[in-house]
DNA sequence: TCTAAATGTCTATTGTTGTAGACAACCGTA
DNA sequence: TACGGTTGTCTACAACAATAGACATTTAGA
């Protein structure tokens, strides 16, 4: 608790929007996990000091991303809860970092495109005026749900075909590996947030005003030499980041 | 670029809130650092698809958070643009770390007390039952701006004192230094990213609907028992963190 | 000194958000 | 079967958000 549960008016976010992200917090930190349930709508509008219908409208809103399903006669049913943690480190994988947080893991190839790297990409992948690069879009899910969207980046011609890799395996160690790269550590990530613009919406299922988590890593082979950069984007909601040094 | 720009209507966040955070993202990503002002109101009316009165709130918000400043006749002129970089690392110090990125950094101890060690707190500390610890709120600015809101426990005996002692150096490894512990490091910091909520908004001078990065960390001594767990708060739009491994 | 371009102010209208109250429908249990 | 507690639906009204247009004021520059 220790939240004082106030909410903010005439700030430019709706009431209702503010409760149901706060409700939405409160499942994600467990804290109806006694009762499998939210709070009756009355004791949620006296805890917020709103009325009923607004309480009403932040809980569509929650039904609509099926995170709660209101019964009739019985209550507010939490139907998913989750938050998933990803460990950054020297070693950073992803499927190998979910470990048995997922049941299932999936990585889609949206798109992908050679083009002529970026002066920003240049100097990160530490490539010379002129070099082209592949481009890679993924999303990545667990047990059915997005948990990612990124774009990525691989000098060319050295990672060339890795589009094609990847689409086979859905994995970017096994795509490195089938272009004979065996091993390859994490050097930096750089982590901001924001709001979800409308990809973000349309791709990883989110509702505006939702907040996702961006990181900026680079990918090195064992010599040191980059072999990928990588902005990705993650939902706040159901996603935190674990650095052990 | 590359933002579509586009804006969510009856998403429950106002249209010109949205509009506002658009651009003081801009100006943190420098895409008017070559003017020094924002575009014309009719210029962001038109790229947001939205009537010039909407544009008007949004950059008036932007002016009561001292980010720009019109003037008549000339445009709206960008006072403040920044976002600091906060490394983390087996050796992250607060101060250390911003180094050349503000001129003057202060901490300030809003309240401290004594108090029973939480369940969770004794498993991060690594202390026995019943085991008490110093609870510090802390405020820290950078060049008078809010860049964090901290609370931290510390293992007591050990670190009783350590109160007085922050607030007179207004740094925590100043305090450590100061009753015997000369070094340290950073064990494991967690990183998630939520809503700004009323004490945020308060102590980070942020406004409703801003995000903020939250970090759970452990700090230990060299020789590996912890000292110090900290909960902070930092305002989205002005910071961000980059984990070099 | 005039003009173009920019912000400032005012009025009016429409759609969304939030409040208020009443009652219906449904469920589990006494 | 009756009751208390819960969600579902409806109407009405007030406050805020967004649009629209007109015109004033200020500034830089031709």
């Amino acid at each position: 608790m220790a939240t004082d549960s106030s909410v903010q008016r005439q700030s430019g976010v709706a009431l209702w929007r503010q409760i149901a992200d706060r409700i939405r917090g409160a499942i994600a930190n467990g804290e109806y996990d006694d009762t499998g349930r939210v709070p009756p709508e009355m004791a949620l509008a006296a805890r917020f000091g709103v009325n009923r219908h607004t309480v009403r409208s932040a809980l569509a809103a929650l039904a609509q991303e099926d995170i709660v399903r209101p019964i009739q006669g019985i209550g507010t049913m939490i139907v998913r809860k989750e938050r998933l943690n990803f460990p950054i480190s020297r070693r950073t994988r992803f499927i190998e970092g979910l470990g048995a947080q997922a049941r299932e893991t999936e990585g889609l190839l949206l798109q992908s495109r050679e083009e002529l790297a970026s002066e920003d990409l240049l100097r990160r992948l530490e490539l010379a005026e002129g070099s082209h690069v592949v481009r890679l879009e993924t999303l990545r899910k667990a047990d059915g749900r997005p948990v990612s969207r990124a774009t990525a980046w691989f000098p060319v011609p050295w990672f060339a075909g890795i589009d094609e890799a990847y689409q086979r395996s859905g994995s970017i160690t096994a795509a490195f590996k089938s272009l004979g790269l065996s091993d390859y550590t994490r050097v930096s990530t750089e982590v901001t947030a924001t709001h979800a613009d409308a990809s973000d919406m349309k791709d990883l299922k989110l509702s505006a005003g939702a907040i996702v988590l961006v990181t900026r890593s680079l990918n090195a082979d064992p010599g040191g030499k980059p072999v990928q950069f990588a902005i990705s984007r993650f939902p706040a909601d159901r996603v935190q980041f674990t650095i052990e040094n």
